[in-house]
DNA sequence: GAAATCTTTGCACACGCTTGCAAAAAGGCG
DNA sequence: CGCCTTTTTGCAAGCGTGTGCAAAGATTTC
């Protein structure tokens, strides 16, 4: 492409031409050649994006200035300030970020990487993510990591070209090589929920056992003794521990659970697990889903496939305390995803960048609070 | 700060007293005082991206040459090329899509610009909208506009900042001034279902009207004659076009509609209307709600509150066919958003940067077909 | 084997910004 | 008014990349 070419020649030679000539006009004439050039019209379509060079021309002062001006804490007079932005607003200048990034080595950029964000949890918990990394002055990209192996790796390369400043894995677990590859290129991750072992990310987990155990005995007090779990056969660190949780609580009673794993966490697995549970001759009283969208086909399956009623005739718990728990048709007992808290901690640990020797906090765990409804018989007592 | 300072006299003096020596311990000193230098220590931390000339300087070529060996269709000889990938393996080296964005000015981000993202419609397109753009080698940047007005503007303007090459609205409608600035910029942009009469972005709509006609037409053949309305209180112009449609068609055939507008477009407000719509004596035996969401708070309203069974009593409808429609609770008849056709447009679109001058497509109409499930009596019949 | 052609390579400049440094300007003080 | 201190300003180098240009090297052709 001789695009650069052209444009310097040209410029250069008018310059040459007509030394000190308007700077605007200087200006206009290199854009010209750089957007669409008109033959023999005025008429400047320059479709590009306004340097801080453009800005100090209009303004009469150095690049520096203009630079300066957009620099919070940088030492710029109020006359020069007041002129740099007049400048700045008619021209319509914004900071180029990138080239910013590019000396700062800071992009502003956080990346979340996550699979199937269109599910409830995951949707709300990226919007949330999104909107505090915003008021925090970070941007957010979003990379999708849906099915395929080694997917995440390559959302984690991703990551890398973009030098974002941080990652935040909702979904999947990386390659520890990757992992260690970002984390020594200076970025920061932040695991929610993924229940890793390596050294470095933070991570962010759930009392999934102690849910699993206030489950157990929410059900005995409303007089259950014939348990069963509905969990997905992907196995998930945070759903097994789910699971485990409520086997090893029931078995403190000496009940025995029947335990069911199926597809992927979503509303079809639950009902396809209501078919496979209520089809048995012993059928289970209460039934402890890992998730609410398969809590919300398997109510759907003991109703519409087996005339039951909930929680008359099984009671159900979820985890998650998506939007819907709360529709009447569901009302759903559940375990609340402490959004707030996941986001707050993460961007508060993103945030504390600039202490770096100091022993760091390297996980921390919190608190599902159960959100107690009608799928489960009786009243909610306190939790021990 | 005199990070720099330092570097450079330390790699130059290196270099003067022991020329040719190993250039990977080089790169490694250099490294050592731009990442955390331990004092005394051979523990290199060197938190900081390896850049190409790290790579050049361990496969012996030119810098040129790395960039040649990841920009494809360049020209590198295979040997080159091979030494270079191998010594980029090594020292885990990525590309630096900021830099390269700011040579190329193209930086590949495409901002998705939305509000309340966690809605299963939204949630549904930002994910198609995601990963389409990742095959296509795009990635996207996720702005939340919630709430507080200007914030679409201010969304459009981090747009500016970041040098996106285009973004796509999927809420709210900008300012035109902000629009102009972002188009004479050269980014282009996509407006979904805003129906905004601005000339240069790409609008996709829907065929609200017709929806709304078929809807009514499918309520007088179940035998309806009190029909209903539920719209949301934000008038958003795709909402009031199925209002404005769903009335029209309705008069065509002399019935009047009853029209409940109230909060915004969720679960709350269908059910809030529900209590207005049936507690007045003459209750309506076919309700048009203008989105799934408060399609559902309706039926729980009627059915909880009210008594009402669907659709025997009353007929519902939607408009979006979220995931939830398909659930046994729910069995919604309503119109299904043609997320993959959106999304396979607004890229086609996208892509075709290069054919500038000739007459370009503004907008496109697109059909939302009707999902016939089991809140309306009677069968569904082809459609006219 | 020389001439002509094609391929590969390094140099150097450009992209748009930040920032240390030193010079210039402004302000304070006796 | 002169000297000293503080603030403001421009210069220039640098961030990590792409790419035109010309030189060098490899390959073909006669």
């Amino acid at each position: 492409m001789l695009r650069q070419a052209v444009k310097l020649n040209d410029c250069s030679m008018r310059e040459y031409l007509r030394p000190n000539a308007g700077l605007q006009a200087h200006a206009i004439a290199c854009k010209m050649i750089e957007g669409r050039a008109l033959i023999g019209g005025i008429r400047q379509l320059n479709k590009s994006f306004v340097s801080a060079d453009d800005v100090a021309k209009r303004a009469g002062v150095s690049r520096s200035a203009v630079s300066r001006t957009f620099t919070p804490g940088a030492s710029v007079s109020d006359e020069t300030r007041q002129r740099v932005m007049a400048a700045a607003q008619a021209l319509g200048y914004h900071v180029n970020q990138l080239a910013r990034g590019l000396m700062r080595s800071e992009s502003g950029i956080v990346c979340l990487v996550v699979s199937e964000m269109d599910t409830p949890y995951r949707a709300r918990l990226v919007r949330a993510l999104t909107h505090e990394l915003q008021r925090a002055g970070k941007i957010s990209m979003l990379i999708n990591t849906d099915r395929s192996d080694g997917s995440v790796d390559a959302a984690l390369r991703q990551t890398l070209h973009y030098r974002a400043d941080a990652s935040i894995l909702l979904s999947g677990l990386p390659d520890k090589a990757i992992t260690k590859l970002c984390l020594d290129s200076g970025q920061r991750i932040v695991l929610i929920n993924r229940d890793d072992e390596i050294d470095g990310p933070f991570r962010i987990n759930l009392d999934d056992g102690h849910a699993a155990r206030v489950t157990v005995s929410a059900f005995l007090r409303a007089g259950c003794r014939h348990l069963a779990l509905a969990n997905s056969a992907v196995g998930t660190p945070s759903l097994m521990a789910r699971e485990r949780g409520f086997v090893a609580a029931a078995a403190e009673f000496g009940l025995d659970v029947t335990v069911v794993r199926h597809g992927n966490t979503v509303y079809e697995s639950g009902r396809k697990i209501a078919q496979t549970l209520f089809a048995e001759p012993k059928q289970p009283d209460a039934v402890f889903c890992v998730n609410d969208l398969m809590a919300f086909g398997l109510m759907d399956g003991a109703r519409h496939d087996f005339g039951l009623r909930i929680p008359e005739d099984v009671c159900v718990v979820g985890f998650d305390d998506i939007e819907q728990a709360a529709w009447a048709s569901y009302a759903l007992t559940t375990f609340s995803q402490p959004v707030d808290e996941i986001v707050k901690n993460s961007i508060a640990w993103l945030a504390n960048h600039g202490g770096e020797s100091q022993p760091e906090v390297r996980s921390i765990n919190l608190h599902a609070p159960m959100i107690w409804r009608k799928s489960i018989r009786g009243m909610q007592r306190p939790i021990s």
